[in-house]
DNA sequence: ATCTTTGTTAACCAAATAGTTAAACTAAAT
DNA sequence: ATTTAGTTTAACTATTTGGTTAACAAAGAT
């Protein structure tokens, strides 16, 4: 592993867990074990160092997101694969979305600059076809847009949430990751049953 | 206003923006327009401050939860309840929610000292009530703690994640106030719909 | 009136923290 | 062996930032 991939993962683990404003050079280069030199050395500064986490943790989870929503499946299949796919995804990575939606809104600009980037996750092809299958009668007269934040609200906040969602209902981590592998099925099946006609 | 209520309000929208450690002692009292010596004076240290801002906003949100929670409802009155009530609160105080989960993210000892708190969201009361009403045939075989988590999520995430879900699927700060008002009806028909026999 | 308490400020301080520099080390190329 | 290019570090600097102090002001008490 390079220098530079050393700092690249520490930088990873302590923005993710602390965000931007709490995180420390110190305790990245520590993370890395390195010298925090090379941390400017090889990224320039903190916020150069952010924004290479914050772009490659995007780009992992926008284009599986959109090779879901824009493939030939149906609506049903779409929301079946995507929910299945993303929990599997996050809960191997925990702290991404989180992450994602903290420094979203603590830095709006962030929301400029990753709407222009290629890969993030675009609906409006899914969108389109909701429209078409509620046209053919398949799906209930539904605003898509609530469709799609139906899903992504029960797929993401339980991760987004976690500590407060386990001090509220009282579980542990073992409880909650057996929790979200029963939801990869029933999210699915319970947002098709409620549309379908 | 007393000064202290200045500083508290100031505090609140400081800390709200940007947490805890993206906060600056000197923007809060910017904001309340007086002195900086003046935090100190009232409230001794930016930890003290922020305990004081969070816990007020915690204490603001989990007793309305509680109440309908515990009252003598059936649960798909409690569940329409709850996420019209949420929802309008908060519609008037929408940096609450993204706030109380980041920084239960990133300062887990909060998780503790919240679970002690009496005030605290306790929905022991209304899981039991579920299980009886599935007992009684009213409410297909699920888990209670499932339910729970559908909704608050699909009530508390549109807020939590407001920035990205105004990103993703492409609507203005209106178009978002209109769908969730939407939602203050339709998120408790969806799910009741879900789990009634 | 004067003394005391409380509220307020400007100026300052010390610690933390991002960022810099120049020298030392390494290893490959000449 | 020497040069050269890339790495790595310890030590340093500049700035930010939470917190303090001492002087001052305004209101209450004696």
């Amino acid at each position: 592993m390079t220098t530079e991939e050393k700092i690249f993962n520490a930088a990873r683990i302590v923005f993710q867990k602390k965000g931007f404003s709490g995180a420390r050079m110190q305790e990245i280069a520590d993370e890395a074990g390195i010298n925090k030199a090379m941390l400017h050395y090889c990224f320039k500064s903190k916020e150069l160092l952010f924004k290479a986490v914050f772009m490659k943790a995007f780009s992992e989870l926008a284009p599986q997101i959109n090779t879901i929503f824009n493939s030939q499946d149906t609506v049903f299949n779409k929301i079946t694969k995507f929910t299945h796919s993303y929990i599997s995804f996050v809960i191997l990575n925990p702290y991404l979305p989180q992450f994602i939606i903290q420094e979203m809104n603590t830095n709006p600009e962030f929301v400029l600059s990753f709407m222009n980037n290629e890969n993030r996750p675009n609906p409006a092809v899914l969108i389109a076809q909701i429209e078409k299958e509620i046209a053919a009668g398949i799906i209930k007269p539904i605003n898509p847009k609530q469709l799609l934040l139906d899903v992504f609200s029960m797929t993401v906040f339980p991760f987004a949430a976690k500590m407060m969602v386990k001090g509220i209902i009282q579980i542990s981590d073992a409880e909650f990751n057996q929790m979200m592998e029963e939801r990869k099925t029933t999210i699915a099946e319970q947002i098709i049953n409620s549309i379908k006609n």
